[in-house]
DNA sequence: CAAAATTATATTGCACACAATTAGATTATG
DNA sequence: CATAATCTAATTGTGTGCAATATAATTTTG
């Protein structure tokens, strides 16, 4: 069981390597990281998100998301501003190149599928069972 | 099927946060790290080792392992010294100090299993789809 | 044996990832 | 209304992770 637990974790770790490896080619002519992936894909679903929101959602806090906005930012792909109404929050929108680079990168995921070389219920099964388990061990307190 | 796949990469990059954040605390009081707790599993394995032997093993290159056994060696855990039949080659080998740590350190395990929350089926189901899942992607020239 | 190619490691630069701290804004409370 | 508590981001510091480059040693080749 201990060995189980360890070897595990060495395959998730082995496996986000995996994917970092295989995206970064289909990322980098876009100037693209994968976490910066995320944001926007994030964004292309709902426009004009907080920076809390957004760490909610990918699991991110404001250490890490704060330099990586301000490169989405550099990159011309989104803006940042202060909410009106609310002047802790600052908003992330998509500029008109961060949208058109959803058009443009349609075609980054086309690979990804394939190179897993899962079916379509390995897939989703592996996906589901890797959910639950991020979701509790983020539940337990050790 | 696109959906499908950038879902798997994100809950693989999502499960290896939450064991991140699972092992920090039993790590930080030795002050190691999760990629030196790696090292240091591989060596109490197998002692003496070079940097590239442990960088083939975890998929780690000399840019993320020189520093990083720089501050194991920093930390009294392990000796770097050239070997001498092979002066290209730096061996790794364990001080007394990371020859205690594994009896100190087997305790680490103990809480990582629980936390996962998976039978021992799962666990194991779970570990070798992650494996096949990293080689084939390894493997894919997309 | 000498020049070229290969191998092993280290270094540099850039980008996460997170803890801890700071700063500014808003809300709650007396 | 004023102070305290809370909330939201940004900043700082440390540690990966990897590409590109540099350096030194070894092996291959002519």
């Amino acid at each position: 069981m201990l060995a189980l637990g360890r070897q595990l974790c060495f395959a998730v770790y082995s496996a986000a390597h995996a994917f970092n490896r295989s995206y970064k080619p289909l990322l980098d002519p876009h100037g693209l990281t994968y976490p910066q992936y995320l944001v926007m894909l994030s964004l292309w679903q709902g426009d004009g998100k907080t920076v809390k929101a957004l760490g909610d959602e990918l699991g991110l806090d404001s250490g890490t998301l704060s330099p990586l906005l301000r490169r989405l930012e550099q990159n011309g792909y989104i803006l940042r501003a202060r909410d009106r109404s609310d002047e802790r929050q600052v908003l992330a929108t998509l500029t008109e190149r961060g949208r058109d680079l959803k058009r443009e990168a349609a075609g980054i995921q086309r690979g990804i599928g394939e190179a897993t070389g899962c079916s379509l219920e390995t897939l989703s099964a592996l996906t589901a069972e890797l959910r639950e388990l991020a979701a509790r061990m983020n539940a337990t307190e050790i």
